[in-house]
DNA sequence: TCGTTGTCTTGAATGATTCAGGTTTAGTGC
DNA sequence: GCACTAAACCTGAATCATTCAAGACAACGA
């Protein structure tokens, strides 16, 4: 059950974190939570939905914050501005449409972090494999695939 | 004159693709074949040690074009600007170090690319999987796990 | 040699993110 | 309840990587 029908208390969350229980911070954790990885943009724009105003620096400042108390996740696909997810602890991996962009996940196949182990560490000491599969999402592969004969 | 026994053709590679061959786009490719994952200011630099000046947008416009030639690669690890890499067509992947930015080549440990199937690909079509490692390289796990009795 | 078009130039713009500093306010102790 | 302190928030500006624009130059095939 990934999404239970309650949302979890985001503010015994906050505190328990050490970190202040406001109504901005409050809207942003629920709004990451409620959204399939957003950019900072994306979360912006549902929290001020909520509360009428927000800065910008007001919810980079949070989800700064929350990414360092390990409440969210931030992942930057490559020329891809920052996105967030609620999702942390497993380690799961994600599926990047190369055409729409859109972010999907995927379990972690192998375990544990790091899932991976490189074939030769080269005396790094290795604490996370970060991986992503680039392709092409269901929606924009029947646009592809049907081109030569649909457009 | 060393620069002159180049490890492979430049020119010809160039001309191969369709590419003009011109003084700078052949110091901006050797420059990225002798260096390490360098980034476009450090290619810059470099290239323009060698023939005095040459602008960003050259820079980024060759590096762009021998990425879409399959000349060179280009990564980006999250917070980073984009590097580039000479080492093209193996599936291999990165380890990065979380201190000083340093970034390493690793075989693939499971063969030809997309070297991982996701466990479950969403109905994407899959045509690559980009791993990166994160953690401490040599250099800085010294710094970091002797840090007790030297602080 | 000439013409096409790819390459290079300068200069400005964009977009994501961060910095600076000053003000408000949540949480805590009296 | 009241005051204090640090976290949170605000406005405004700066930074950095990268891209856009438009004109000048030059590689290379005809």
């Amino acid at each position: 059950m990934r999404d239970t029908e309650h949302p979890r208390d985001s503010s015994a969350e906050l505190r328990r974190t050490g970190l202040r229980v406001t109504a901005a911070r409050l809207a942003i954790l629920d709004t990451v939570r409620a959204g399939d990885h957003l950019d900072v943009d994306a979360v912006t724009s549902r929290v001020r939905e909520r509360l009428g105003h927000v800065s910008f620096q007001a919810v980079y400042e949070a989800l700064h914050a929350f990414t360092a108390a390990g409440l969210v996740r931030r992942i930057e696909p490559a020329g891809s501005p920052a996105r967030f997810e609620c999702r942390v602890g497993d380690n799961h991996h994600h599926l990047v449409c190369r055409e729409c962009g859109h972010v999907t996940d995927v379990d972690c196949a192998a375990g544990e972090a790091p899932c991976l182990e490189p074939a030769d560490d080269a005396g790094f000491l290795v604490d996370e494999a970060d991986v992503t599969f680039w392709g092409f999402c269901p929606d924009c592969r029947r646009g592809a695939e049907g081109g030569n004969t649909h457009d």
